[in-house]
DNA sequence: TCGAGAATCACTCGGTTAATCACAAAACAG
DNA sequence: CTGTTTTGTGATTAACCGAGTGATTCTCGA
């Protein structure tokens, strides 16, 4: 069995989550001997035995571990579900102390607002996916999206796309028929097509190897523009603000010539 | 105005969540700036400008700023939801890999399953609290709860106590009328009391500056009391299994001497 | 009382991060 | 076009923190 695999994988993520390798190790330890020494965690987890009880002495400050104080001393871990729910809550916690007091700190200088051709550049698949919903719920008139890849079309975009108000246009594309028979029904109100640009194709890639994400475009004057890494599925975008903005001419152009089989503006 | 307490806060916070000095530094500069250069923020955040721009690298890439490639650049923070929510997304994932992976994990061996008289303790008051809230699930009998500070009435443990199954008795304790009062309409099948403990309120301390926060004693069997030090506010726990456990014989016998205000269990 | 293991403390080593410097490239003024 | 300033990158040094190890004190059972 390849529990190995998980055990380290386990150590890797609690590491992320800020503990220690050492606490990391004594945790994942406790986990699967649900109550040890200090000795036989130190032979399973190969923390040096006299580290053991410094690490756990943080999990416990964290309550991730209960303490027995007899001699030797026992040590175990809190169940699962209680683990992940007080992680949980300490991070709920900690992004709630930032976002109030960014909030009360956010009042600053509006210096002068730059040129309008604004092109910007962000990365990760949560952020730009995050912005892609705002961006959804901004829209006034039309909403353009062309979806590249099935995985990006999550619950999250469903329920943003159902979302708009009334007078909007929706226009999602996609690449296979698939794909648009799922857009089809989790957003009843959209017009969807098949797009025309093959060129979103992994497999037509060109030279660089990058296969579009995402495309989107709000109102006829802001767009966004993710790609996605095939080795490393990172995915990063590229944003324009403003109707004069290059990037979003650009977009308007591909409509005009029927790629994105936009409808025109009535009179 | 103390904005700046807030500043060093919001910097405080970013590095718990996993941000070296600079990237956090850099990042409330740029919730302030909403657009600025390395320069600007190299200035207004005390970070040498040199390495500004590794910060901002490292920000861009997890989705919290977007930056403008032109020249001189320009960096710009996303806008404070949709950080708060990427961080939220980023840490979730986290945890959900966490679970999965000590979920596969979990089986272990069942080693010999040590005395009955066994004492834990543990720390910090969400695990606490999550402790608190699984225990009163799992009352089959009777649950004896003695609330020691109001912040501790929260809804999950309200949640918690209106939702065990029929046949359990719930026996709340408060410190004063006002408590009672909030529990009564809170947990309307609860019997309340005010406590007999005076020795609960942080007043009557006695030399050891603690005062105690819960007292839970369920189905007779297995006990939690957990203390809180006035300085730190931190809370801190003794969990008690097993009906010959010693702390909870002790448990039985303050109720027998009146003090839980329990009624016998009937014929 | 004594010895063996248990627990704590004090220290070294290595890697990472913070901080500074030197330099190349680009923008700008004249 | 040229010299100067600003901008961006890379290399280097210094301070710090965590991993690993040994010495010391404590606890328990014989």
């Amino acid at each position: 069995m390849d529990t190995n695999a998980n055990l380290e994988e386990a150590i890797e993520v609690l590491q992320q989550l800020g503990l220690k390798e050492y606490e990391a190790r004594c945790f994942v330890g406790l986990s699967r001997l649900h109550t040890g020494t200090a000795k036989q965690l130190s032979e399973m987890t190969e923390v040096p035995r006299t580290r053991v009880y410094d690490a756990i002495r943080v999990l416990e400050a964290q309550g991730l571990v209960e303490i027995q104080h007899s001699s030797p001393q026992q040590f175990r871990a809190v169940p699962l579900e209680e683990a992940t729910e007080t992680l949980r809550d300490q991070y709920e916690a900690r992004v709630e102390r930032l976002r109030d007091a960014l909030e009360m700190v956010e009042i600053v200088d509006p210096d002068d607002e730059g040129p309008v051709q604004q092109v910007w550049a962000m990365s990760g698949r949560d952020a730009i996916e995050n912005r892609t919903n705002d961006l959804i719920g901004e829209a006034t008139d039309e909403v353009v999206l062309v979806i590249g890849d099935d995985s990006l079309l999550t619950p999250e975009l469903v329920d943003a796309l159902n979302g708009v108000g009334n007078g909007v246009d929706l226009l999602v594309g996609a690449l296979t028929d698939s794909l648009q028979d799922e857009i089809e029904t989790a957003v009843p109100d959209a017009t969807t097509f098949i797009s025309g640009l093959e060129w979103l194709h992994g497999e037509n890639a060109t030279v660089d190897d990058t296969a579009i994400g995402r495309l989107l475009l709000i109102d006829r004057s802001t767009i966004l523009v993710s790609s996605i890494i095939p080795d490393t599925k990172k995915e990063q975008a590229i944003f324009g603000d403003g109707f004069g903005n290059g990037l979003v001419v650009i977009a308007r152009r591909l409509m005009a010539q029927g790629l994105l089989l936009a409808h025109d503006p009535g009179p």
